[in-house]
DNA sequence: GTTATATTTGAATAATGATTCATTAATCAG
DNA sequence: CTGATTAATGAATCATTATTCAAATATAAC
């Protein structure tokens, strides 16, 4: 018998993460990715299916940890729907902040996977929307947020804006650094730009 | 001699816009390019050099439009920044009104080119960017908007929300109705989302 | 140390699809 | 009408790379 050594699914994972980020999915090369990992080209293939499948295997793991982030967060009763949606948005940039290569592929690559439609974790990303939407709709109903916020469109808005600025973050964590984004993005998601004493 | 019949040209960039949008850039095939536009796949390459200039093309037009848009408004003087801005957001979704797949590929495959950084798109991509921000900033100065908004990240968390709903839409109008979106951008990034009476 | 079994390798394969180019068809000038 | 010139064609080419697989290697059991 022998038995499979290190993690090198995990080391190849990781080194596609680089690589996608650097070149795009369509530019990576498997080459490249094995290289990156230190395996063989080959080797890639006895842990993933194809070239795909390891973007498929990211998104999956990204979104079931957004999906369970937010879950823990909505579920509280100790916070106002203010409160949750500030650490939504935290908890978003904090799953990146140490990895702003994953930031990049999360951000630019996704539209290859949605075209199929079939994508395993479309169903956390489904569920992340809607939780986010809970929250904006229990804040009308509390009285805490505008009635005329339509909560789908908000999200979506958000999350949006959200994914351009982590876009140039990761580009280039000096000029956009991570706390000014997370301050500008409550400030303007929350507040509006209207000058107006409301805190 | 022999003049070159209609407008080939044309053709073939309407039908790129169909192909690149349902196909996505990697996936779309010159051969499909040609066959929509009604056209042989050589004659492709008459009007274009390669696939990927024509992806050029569409955005040097699409951004060289949006900078005219807003050269225009920017430099009005009869209307406030806060008009400016929902005139700004108006007419972003106005060039695409008409255009569902034109939208796709503007929010779907920029970064193949932005890659590269050598695009003849990016000077107007980065003036419309710089005529943004100076909407902001004057609408700070003005004393309309709130000191504490950072222009930069302002513009870009607007946009990208823009894009994300742009998108929303374009894959279903009637999902997400074109002026419902357009009103609720307005709320949010105007007005932000609590509860205050402001109008 | 030997054998059995599973893992790893990376050069060879095979498929794909962008691009080319020899040929054909239109148009125009005279 | 004829020849000259340019546009258009689309099958053949060629380059590129994801994927495969026969061979090599490592580990474990005895």
């Amino acid at each position: 018998m022998r038995t499979k050594s290190g993690n090198k699914d995990r080391d190849i994972a990781n080194a596609a993460i680089k690589v996608f980020a650097r070149d795009g999915f369509h530019g990576a090369r498997i080459t490249r990715i094995a290289e990156e990992a230190g395996v063989a080209t080959g080797s890639v293939y006895l842990y993933f299916k194809n070239k795909e499948s390891i973007l498929h295997h990211l998104f999956f793991e990204i979104w079931q940890r957004i999906r369970d982030q937010f879950m823990g967060v909505v579920s509280r009763t100790d916070i106002t729907p203010r409160e949750k949606l500030e650490e939504l948005v935290d908890r978003i940039f904090a799953l990146f902040s140490r990895n702003p290569s994953l930031a990049l592929v999360f951000v630019n690559e996704q539209h290859h996977l949605v075209r199929e439609g079939t994508a395993e974790f479309m169903k956390y990303y489904e569920d992340f929307l809607k939780l986010t939407e809970d929250v904006i709709r229990d804040g009308v109903k509390k009285g805490q947020f505008r009635k005329d916020v339509d909560a789908r469109v908000f999200s979506n808005f958000v999350f949006g804006g959200m994914r351009q600025l982590l876009q140039h973050w990761a580009r280039s964590q000096k000029e956009f650094p991570l706390n000014s984004i997370r301050q500008g993005i409550r400030i303007i998601a929350i507040q509006g730009i209207l000058k107006t004493p409301t805190t």
